[in-house]
DNA sequence: ATGATGACCGCGG
DNA sequence: TCCGCGGCCATCA
């Protein structure tokens, strides 16, 4: 669980500017397929300042993760933009950046 | 031990 | 696109 814990926060780390991952994505590669949850626990225990790009990771229908109306929402998508990450129309979907 | 709760995922309808 | 459902799994009451 240690491990999971310092493999996640690496392979955040490792996201290219501009580009995002999925809470999935990040724990396959960590080495723990089905535990997407346990990646978006990690991030809800961020403190506020952290430097890790936490804004990087959007679920696997490439949406944010959070209500629309929530802060958090506001504050990710506004990392995103200026990053040069597009959204949709309706403000959801990344458009072509995604990682592989 | 049991049930509820998530920054999740995928498949249907 | 918008739900609902089952699956998944650690954490906590």
């Amino acid at each position: 669980m240690q491990q999971l814990a310092e493999r996640v926060y690496t392979l955040i780390g490792s996201i290219p500017h501009g580009k995002v991952a999925s809470y999935g994505q990040i724990a396959a590669l960590a080495g723990y397929p089905n535990h997407a949850r346990k990646v978006g626990q990690l991030l809800r225990q961020l403190p506020d300042g952290s430097t890790l790009p936490w804004h990087r990771v959007v679920n696997s229908q490439r949406r944010i993760s959070f209500p629309e109306e929530s802060q958090k929402f506001a504050e990710q998508k506004q990392k995103l933009e200026a990053e040069g990450v597009t959204f949709s129309a309706r403000n959801l979907i990344p458009s072509q950046y995604l990682w592989n």
